[in-house]
DNA sequence: TACCAGGAGAAAA
DNA sequence: TTTTCTCATGGT
């Protein structure tokens, strides 16, 4: 079937990407909310501002004044949104009773909660149910849907939910493979699958109606 | 120089 | 309801 002979070549051409980056379940919801719409290397700045400060920690996030949050995110981009963001995400997480709490949820009541954050859409929602909760969620984003519609298998105007629902039914429900399959759709978009694409570099230009 | 990046929410139509 | 606009630093 076309989503696992892809992720079978993804695979064999990049190896395990060894996600998520981040060394504990708080580093990567803080991650999540920080790379939207942003390059990983300007995170890992403010990751370690967030660090530097020992400030990377839900409570003293909580209760830091904004503007000296939101300097320390600069690096991130969109600095004073996502210190808003990640201020209703704590205090989120705080009131919700933190990570012993939040284990004990169901996926689909978590994800609910999750996506009730100010400044937590779908995608950031499932990045943080898969690679911090280490629940069974295919994470789609706009790589997805630019290699997917490029080989022919679905529609790059489709909805969010459409197509997480499409991967999720068509694949098995595996932690590991959904961690895998997705660090790999990143990998494969940042290296050939571009805007401009390129082709001529592309493990999977057989298959590729694009690369024709 | 112009484009792009591991989106989301508010405003406008 | 759907589309458009805004947010912003840093690498290529």
């Amino acid at each position: 079937m076309a989503l696992t002979r892809i992720y079978n070549r993804l695979l064999a051409e990049y190896g395990p990407q060894h996600w998520w980056p981040g060394d504990t379940p708080f580093e990567v919801m803080v991650g999540a909310v920080l790379t939207q719409n942003t390059a990983w290397t300007n995170v890992e700045r403010a990751i370690h501002n967030l660090k530097q400060a020992q400030h990377l920690d839900a409570r003293a996030i909580h209760e830091a004044p904004v503007d000296q949050l939101a300097d320390w995110l600069r690096p991130s981009g969109y600095f004073n949104i996502k210190a808003r963001r990640l201020k209703n995400f704590c205090a989120w997480y705080l009131a919700s009773g933190a990570l012993p709490t939040l284990t004990a949820m169901d996926t689909a009541t978590l994800r609910g909660q999750l996506l009730s954050v100010n400044g937590v859409g779908p995608e950031t929602a499932d990045d943080i149910l898969l690679y911090a909760f280490q629940r069974p969620v295919f994470v789609v984003d706009a790589y997805t849907k630019r290699i997917f519609s490029r080989v022919g298998v679905l529609d790059e105007a489709l909805g969010y939910e459409l197509v997480r629902a499409y991967f999720e039914a068509q694949l098995a429900q595996d932690v590991a493979m959904f961690n895998e399959y997705h660090a790999l759709i990143v990998r494969h978009g940042k290296d050939v699958c571009r805007p401009k694409p390129r082709c001529d570099k592309c493990c999977l230009r057989a298959l590729c109606k694009n690369a024709a």
